[in-house]
DNA sequence: TCGGCAAGTGGGAAAAAGTGGGAGAGCGTG
DNA sequence: CACGCTCTCCCACTTTTTCCCACTTGCCGA
């Protein structure tokens, strides 16, 4: 499981180096091979290759002919570029990509179960606060899963 | 699996190179013998050889008398088209593809799976941002398997 | 507080891929 | 039958990418 936040920075070269304390953990999950995609939130997805593999699974077998399921094959898929972690445990940030999720020097990577979110830093504290201040969001329905959930 | 983003370009005589990253994959699965042909959305797809030839085989084997399968027929395997890659990866896409897809100088090739999207670069860029500020689609139903998916 | 080690950062060089042009062969036409 | 045009294949040059090395910075321990 990954978790936390970390500020990383992006060089001239669009690398990023992934904080040294999930190293261990991506070599041994994948050997430091790992997708990156899109969210619709203009953020990007980081998975260990296996976990990646599996969601796709997933989505290409969805009904070809299905608007909704068409779409998201496109955004996910279409979008899934596979990277790799060099020497230094950074790794290389295709420029779609990168341009997609606003990237500029400063990043933030949330750790998130399976997967890390990669957020543009300004985008994200925006979106954080918008959504403590959030008291909407109120009249939305709870999924049932949610109304039962317990923290 | 074919994933990923890829912007490239056409030359004046409308070839298009594919990404190095896919070229072996390409050679082992069907020693460059591809098919072109067109979608619904204005956009290409290219298959590899074997690949396309399953689908035709289903395609031909729909009911003759069904305007949807006739109209579907039409369109994928009346404008399939095989193409072979050069000895630099390149593809030569026709003429009437190239303007079906309304192709200029910069395209995109979007990995879906078994075959790739080819979409001209403005036409993609305004699809993409249409589904991701589409919040509707909700007037379309979710299929079952949508509903519970995790990302 | 100073020294050493580990990690971060940036730059440079070699190799590979993209790009464009040119020549030859085949086909169509006059 | 001959000439010309077009399509295809191949070669060379330029650009980009990738990999590796060295320097700097920050942290921990002595």
């Amino acid at each position: 499981m990954f978790r936390g936040v970390n500020n990383v920075k992006l060089d001239a070269k669009g690398r990023m180096a992934i904080p040294t304390r999930y190293r261990e953990r991506v070599q041994d999950r994948c050997g430091g091979q790992l997708v990156v995609t899109v969210d619709r939130d203009h953020c990007l997805l980081l998975y260990p290759l296996p976990d990646w593999e599996e969601i796709e699974r997933k989505l290409v077998k969805l009904p070809s002919f299905n608007v909704q399921a068409r779409r998201l094959q496109r955004l996910l898929v279409g979008h899934a570029t596979e990277v790799e972690m060099d020497s230094h445990g950074r790794v290389l940030l295709p420029p779609p990509l990168r341009e997609f999720a606003a990237l500029d020097k400063s990043a933030v990577m949330i750790g998130q179960g399976n997967k890390f979110e990669i957020w543009d830093e300004e985008s994200w504290n925006a979106r954080r606060d918008g959504w403590l201040a959030d008291d909407d969001g109120q009249d939305a329905p709870l999924p049932a899963e949610l109304e039962s959930l317990s923290l």
